[in-house]
DNA sequence: TTCTGTGAACACGTTCACAGCC
DNA sequence: GGCTGTGAACGTGTTCACAGAA
């Protein structure tokens, strides 16, 4: 059951849908409205779902509470992975929150573990229920609570030395908000969000204005 | 001077490895070295350089400062753009913060223009170095800063209500924190930034884990 | 019939490999 | 010789269009 990326990066917003229509009693659905949901064509969509295996019926369509199992399945939300977040600035901090109260209380999958930062100002602080603990110990607070992932929050210059630490102690995901390529070794995944980027890609297609 | 959408992706990150180079005094350099910094193979950069027009130089390789106004100029980033921020709660107010300090204050093409929230708690305090501005007066603002960019970082439920308004004020290019497929029409942009999609992603290729 | 699942066609993006120019 | 710019090959992703199951 090999899955492609460019179909993985979307099964996150199929199961948003599904939610959403299982939350309104929505029993049954089909590709059609359920692409119209997402922003996909039909087609795409079948055959995005069809890398997870057939689960829907022939002239009917798909059971929502079924499909979505099967989603959530494939994108390894059974359990949950322990989140470390690292670097409690103003974003960080701000990270902290949503990440608590939108994606951990939003659903299964994922449960933050521990906040780390390397400010004496701030350790010790706290920040989401959780207190802030001291970088020096990264590796261990890693070990202790098991993390595979971690969110990327520290400024730029120490984001690559960081991000080494993770990986050494066990990491093996990295969510970064730091303006910078960085590098991992085979195995390890990275997924970047740069705000500079993205405003700077919106002005490319707003480039021939005034 | 057709530039596909990957390549368009990438401009951003070429720009920073330059920037990064024109502060180490660095005057030359070659697809080799740009690359090896950006993280991507010599040939797709060459490729992507391409479409902005040829300016390197057969046997030499490219001038920083002059790749770099190239590079900048493809972007957009000749003039200043007004960029409104919808949404100020924990995130809207770390992303406000941030982008002042990181995007506006670190080069040009942005300005940040105005603030604007719902809540009365919100609005009249002072944010970023601006004063919060009331929602019902959201196309008034737009108008007035002539903001063509807006970031979106709202509640979930009134995102689209607010996407349909900012784009019937003029605003082209929307960098959206709110999970959910927004609805635009043709000729408006919109980037999505979605916490708990990239989480998941992250969880997929760590699934095999126990 | 209706709607899925998928072979086949197509479009897009990336990489190779080398001609062309310094 | 060295490095760019780019045709051509390759690989990936998307869409079409229809056979097949309920």
């Amino acid at each position: 059951m090999n899955v492609p990326p460019s179909t993985v990066a979307r099964l996150p917003r199929y199961m948003r849908a599904l939610e959403d229509l299982a939350e309104r009693g929505e029993q049954q659905t089909s590709s059609g409205e359920l692409a119209e949901l997402v922003g996909v064509q039909a087609a795409q969509l079948r055959r995005d779902l069809s890398y997870l295996g057939s689960h829907g019926v022939r002239g009917v369509g798909y059971d929502v509470q079924n499909l979505l199992s099967q989603v959530m399945g494939a994108l390894g939300l059974t359990h949950d992975r322990a989140v470390v977040i690292v670097g409690l600035g103003n974003l960080g901090h701000a990270l902290a929150n949503y990440v608590q109260a939108y994606v951990v209380d939003g659903g299964p999958g994922f449960r933050v573990a521990a906040l780390v930062d390397a400010d004496p100002a701030v350790i010790g602080t706290e920040v989401a229920g959780l207190v802030v603990e001291d970088a020096a110990h990264l590796e261990d607070v890693v070990a202790r609570e098991g993390a595979t992932i971690a969110v990327l929050a520290t400024p730029r210059d120490v984001a690559q030395e960081v991000c080494d630490r993770l990986v050494a102690a066990g990491v093996r995901g990295i969510l970064s908000f730091a303006p910078r390529a960085l590098q991992v070794p085979e195995g390890v995944d990275v997924r970047s969000v740069d705000l500079a980027s993205e405003l700077q890609i919106l002005a490319f297609h707003d480039r021939r204005r005034p």
